[in-house]
Formats: C-alpha cells, structure tokens, sequence
DNA sequence: CCGTAATAGTTGATTTTGTAACTAACAACC
DNA sequence: GGTTGTTAGTTACAAAATCAACTATTACGG
C-alpha cells in the first residue's frame, strides 16, 4: 500500500523533475493508442511512426523517415523489414542511386494508417480535452521546444 | 537532406500528436541527464530511479518503489540487485513479514544520490528555463495530469 | 490448524534495443 | 581510371525490456 503522506528525508520533488515526469506522461498517454495497434496490426512503435511518415509525406527513403522522425537507421531498417514482410509497403531500389530504396505503402498499409490516424485523431482530441484550447496549443508548443536539438 | 516544404499527401500533423509530441520531448530531455548517471555511475534509467525513491523518501520496500515510480516489479527487482552489488543500497529482510526487504541507501548510495541530485535540480532548471515561470508550472501540472491513471 | 488463495520478490525464456562492424554503391580527387 | 572517403542500409553480438512461471511467505476460510 503506498502511502502518500510518507514523510519525506529530502526534500528534492522527483514528480516535478521534468525528464521524470515527460518520460510518466509520455508512457501513459501512449497506452492506449499502442494497445490499438499492437493488438489490431501487431506493429511496434517504430513501426507505426514509419508507416505513419510513408502515410503523410508519400513515398521516401529509410533514411529520410530516420532523420525526420529521429530514429536511429537499425530501427528503422528493422522495422522496414517487418512492414515489408507484412505487406504494409513495398521497397524498391532508386535507379539513380542505387544504394537507397523507395518505400512506399501499399493498398494494405494505407488502410491500416487511414484506420490508425483515425485512431490517433480521436485519442489526440481526448488527451486534449483535458485542457483548454488555449493550454493544449501551450502545450505542444512547449514538447515542440522541449524535444527540438537543444 | 531533409526537405522541410515536402508536399504532405494527407493533413495529419504527427507533429503535434501528443503521444509522440511526449516521447520525442521525454527522450530529448532525458539524455543529458542520462549521460551523467551513466557516465559517473554506470547506472541505468531504472536504478536512478530507484535510487532517487531511497534517497528522498529514506527506507522502503522494492513494492513500493515499484507503486510510487510505476516500475514493473522485475525492473525494481534487477535495478535493486545491480545497486546492491555495487554498495549502493543494503537489503535486510523485514522480520515482520520475511517476504519483504527493507532496502536503504549506504553511505556511497547517498553520497551518489547527492551528486545526482544536485546535477537533476540544474538541469531541471535549465529547461524550465525556457519558459516562463507561469508556463513552467502549468507544464508541469499538464504533465502531472497526463501522467495520471485516468 | 489445514488447505487455498494472495503477495513479495526472483528467475528464465523470448523479444527488442543499442553498438559497432560490415557490405555495396557512389563521389571526388589526383 | 584507380585510390580514398562517404553514404545507405544491413547484420552480428551484447545489453536490456517483457512476460510468464516459479519460490517463499503470509492471510484467510472453514
């Protein structure tokens, strides 16, 4: 049983450390939008973000969606791979530069983004709700500045 | 190359979806910490935290660090066992219920934790420095909020 | 008390990640 | 046009996280 009112040998906040408490919103907020594409498409988190970029921007490159998403190039390989292997997107070698290959859904992966962005868009707007307008724009204007090369 | 002004196929912004708003913001913020306890101590995310839990609240059980930090009761367990090994925290079995340890901090535990802790107070307020204070704590309360079981 | 259920914590098997070394293709310089 | 350096992506191996099964102890119901 945890008991709040323990009382404290120090008096440093560990719930107000920034890098604790981004990393417990972070984790709990993304719950319940992994469970939905975990269970209904068996994909891992870099696996979502990668379809996802495919599904906004079109066709790219591995090391395109490594550099916007900031995801290091064995995951993205990996996970590249398993989408390939599901049948989520095709890979096809660049003519001009032979070393890079064109990712691009297919008919099966854009489905599964439409339904996941669906998803996304409802669980973004209730992670939201618990703000007002006016907080929620704060808040993402504050991760943004937050999660930029500083 | 990045091309910033690519031409979307679809209009949602991941960008601004929170659950990866929160996780590119976390990750971004956590590293710099990450390299001190690291570096000087050889310590991992899990075992800081630990750490942390012992030296502001002063003896308790892996349970309940597990419940306070929500860490799964196997991280708790391996976190605890790395830190014992090296002197960082001692382990003696609670004679009112032998199925619990009483864990505590030694003397390099909390010499280790005091150094942590002061490097986590200055970088902690680097980055609330990027706001204003009002901005800050209403950050923080957002996060708190997200970070909540609800 | 005795059997059953619950709890604290550990261990083992499997997956996933991280790091570094590697292959293949291109570029550029002399 | 061959040597050297760079880049895209993969692979291999080690480190870590996850999940389920396990041990030891306590709690409970009859």
């Amino acid at each position: 049983m945890t008991d709040p009112d323990r009382s404290q040998k120090d008096d440093f906040d560990l719930r107000a450390f920034l890098p604790f408490l981004l990393n417990q919103a972070a984790e709990e907020s993304s719950l319940a939008f992994q469970r939905v594409y975990k269970d209904r498409y068996g994909m891992l988190r870099t696996e979502w973000r990668v379809l996802f970029h495919l599904g906004i921007y079109g066709r790219m490159t591995a090391k395109e969606i490594g550099e916007r998403a900031r995801i290091h190039k064995t995951k993205v390989s990996r996970a590249v791979q398993r989408l390939a292997e599901r049948r989520f997107l095709t890979r096809a070698r660049d003519q001009r530069d032979r070393r890079c290959e064109q990712l691009e859904l297919t008919q099966a992966g854009r489905a599964a983004y439409a339904d996941l962005r669906s998803v996304a868009a409802r669980y973004d707007a209730d992670l939201a709700a618990r703000f007002t307008p006016q907080e929620a724009a704060l808040l993402r204007r504050m991760l943004r500045q937050l999660a930029g090369k500083g």
